[in-house]
Parts: C-alpha cells; structure tokens; sequence
DNA sequence: GGTGCGTGCAAGTACATACTTGCATAAAAG
DNA sequence: CTTTTATGCAAGTATGTACTTGCACGCACC
C-alpha cells in the first residue's frame, strides 16, 4: 500500500539529520498533494520518509511546524536577475524566457498551488498558511511580464492593454501546469518547450488564418 | 464564527425535507470548499445549514453518502443541444458561445474542480470519487469545442492543431474561473463577457501589432 | 573506548470527530 | 383526532490521529 522512499530501515542511522528532514518534506509535499493537508496523517508522512513517526515530531514539533517549515523550504524565492540579462530584445525568444521561468517555478510550486487553491481557512495560523506565501514568486515574475508588456506596447510592437495580457498569458502558463499535473497521461503537450512556443504563436499571432 | 444560513431555529420544521437536505448539501459544498474534504466536519457543516448535526445523518447515513450525494447534486449535466442550436455561423459570436457555456459551467462546478486538483487518493471508494466525475461536463463541451475547431480550420478560416487550439481555449477559461475564485477582489476581469470577448479576440487575432 | 546525538520502537495520553440512540415535539397527513 | 414523519436535543460510543515518553541502540567524534 504505502511505498516509502528508502528502503534501508534496519540502520538505525542510515542519513543525516538533514537527510532525515528532507525526506519528511518531500514526503509530506507527496502525500498533502494527494490527501490534502487535513486528509495527510503525520503517520503516513513517515511511512512513506521511512523514518519512525517520533522522529517526525523530534524535527517539526507538531504538524503545524511541518507545514510552515514546507512553506519555507518550497516556497523560496527565485533568483530573478539572471532573468532580465537573459532578454535578447528579439520579442518571440524574450517572452519564451520569461514564460519559461514562470513554468518552472510554477512547476516547483504545484502542489501548493493546487492547495491554495482549496484550503484556505481563516483559522489557520498565518505562519502555515501557504496559499499565501506559495502566490509570491509567480506574482514577482508576473510583474516582469507586465513591465516587459508595457515596454513593448509602449514600442509600438503590441497592442493591448498591458495588465490584461499579462495576466491572460500568466493564466495560460497556469492552466497547463495544472493540467499536465492533473491529467499526466495525456498525450498532448509532451513537450514543455514546444508546448510554450505554441502558447506564445498564438499569443502573438493568433489563429485566424490570414 | 458560524454564520448560518437560516436562524430560524425556533420551529421544528420549518422547512420541507428536501429544501432541508438542499441546505445541508450547499452547506458541505461551501464548508468543503474552504477546509477540503476531511477538513470539512460533520458538525461544522450542519450548522452552517442550521440543522442538527444528526438531521444530517438520517438524510445522508454517513459523510461518504453525503460525498456521493454532493457529485449527484452537483455535477449534474448540462443540456447541450441548445448550445449548437445557437451557433449562427459568424466566428466571433459562435466562440463566445461556446466559450460562454463552458464558462458558466465551470463557474457552477468550480469548488468541485478545485478539490479534483487536489485530493485524488486512491484509496476513496468510488462513488465519493468527486475529482473524476467533476470534468464530465466540461470535456463533453471541450468535444463541442474540438468539433468546431476542426470544422473551422478544414474550411480554412483557422489554421493550426485543432486539439491543441481546443485544449488552449479551455484552458484559458478554466484559469479565468479559478483566478476569479481564488482572488475575487481582483479589479481585472469584472465583466465575464468582457473578459470573455477579449480572450477569443487575442486568440483569434493575437496581440502582435500589423 | 567513552560520550553524545539521532533514531527506532512500543506503549502510552488526550482529544476531535464520525456516528448512534432514545425521547420530546411540532407540523403535516389521514 | 390520531398517526406519521421530520426534526431538535442530549448523551452517548468507537475510532483515528496528534503528540509524548522512556528505553535501547548504533554511529560519529573526541
């Protein structure tokens, strides 16, 4: 039923505590993506680390100091300089950039994009509320894209309103992150890059023929 | 802290036994979309409908029958047949038709969508399995949408993959509901028509200046 | 080779929550 | 008027889960 990561249970010191604590992250990442941050027992989340449940509670304190230390290890903020020397000026390969860095930190992030999505209960204390802090680094990006729109419209080289095609192609990258999360086996959209560069055709371009 | 939706607790039935098991399925809809499945208590959801928690039971039995009776209530499906009688032939209207029903009902299912994204344990019997039967009917309007695509490019007024294009205009709606859903203060997108009128446009014609 | 630290293990406690039950009562149905 | 039905209410039970604790043990470091 339950497949835990390491096998190796029979040292009774096999990693170190750093290992240990990462592997109780990533397994609660796993199974609150599955379960829901309720629905996720701190005894399954050390099953599948394959560390004993005490061990849990020895890292974390209680399973509130589990989640806010998810928000903090998951949650990080991207390094967005390298993101703007990146720009060529040619407008197709900037806004494959851009758009590329926004997929991959929001792949990083869907798991706790999808739970912000449901769980957001005022009761729970600030320090675990994830869909709150989970939104920072794509907002941060998104006003890259925004600034990077408005540069563009200001050139003349788009039309539009610039907070709403940022935020169009935002929800474009969005959906398919959630997409590919929740349907893994469809074909469609094999290819993240490829899949990106249609976006950003149609985006320009749009489908009508001409 | 319990806002409940009648206070008229004073008469022992008020109200007939469906309107009472009406409420308690809203309530468990609204409570379960704040809190996720097994956030969302009994007793919380009772008194949200402001019925006692063991009226609830007696309707439902057990909170799996309450699940099940939440995906009958709620995922019920759409007439679809009044859509295609409505498609005049012009493109832009006949995509905000199309666009217009797929955006109603997944403003109808949007709650359900949201845990679809996150709770798919297998472990769930099947009839509780809201995540799956929650994309019925947004995929049987995909299908109208894939259908039309593919009549518009084979007649050469569209150019491209039709799945892909189908996929895309679904998308594009689908995180238009959720946005809305996950942050309903935002200025942008008041208007759905609006919104919906602009993203067919950018679709269709791009944003790139001619 | 001794000490401390991190962990496994087993046995707990406390509490929340799903679910039951018996009775009173008010409204509707006959 | 009588009966039935749907509900409220209060007091349960059973179970799962968060969390603790004491002890044994092995690895690392001095």
């Amino acid at each position: 039923m339950i497949s835990n990561i390491h096998s190796d249970h029979s040292d009774r010191r096999s990693a170190s505590p750093e290992e240990t604590r990462e592997r109780i992250l990533l397994a609660a990442r796993d199974v609150m993506s599955r379960k829901g941050r309720r629905g996720a027992t701190t005894r399954e989340i050390a099953d599948v680390a394959g560390v004993n449940e005490a061990t849990l509670f020895r890292h974390f304190g209680n399973k509130d100091g589990l989640m806010a230390a998810i928000a903090q290890r998951f949650c990080a903020v991207f390094e967005l300089q390298s993101l703007m020397d990146r720009l060529s000026g040619n407008l197709e390969d900037d806004m494959f950039e851009i758009g590329k860095t926004l997929m991959q930190s929001m792949n990083a992030l869907r798991d706790m994009i999808a739970w912000s999505l449901v769980e957001n209960d005022p009761e729970t204390p600030f320090q675990v509320r994830i869909g709150d802090e989970v939104w920072r680094v794509p907002e941060a990006i998104h006003k890259v894209i925004l600034d990077y729109m408005a540069g563009r419209i200001a050139s003349g080289e788009l039309h539009g309103d610039a907070p709403l095609l940022a935020r169009l192609l935002m929800n474009i990258i969005f959906a398919h992150v959630m997409s590919r999360r929740k349907f893994p086996d469809a074909q469609i959209y094999d290819d993240a890059d490829a899949a990106l560069r249609f976006y950003i055709d149609v985006f320009l371009n749009g489908v009508r023929s001409k």
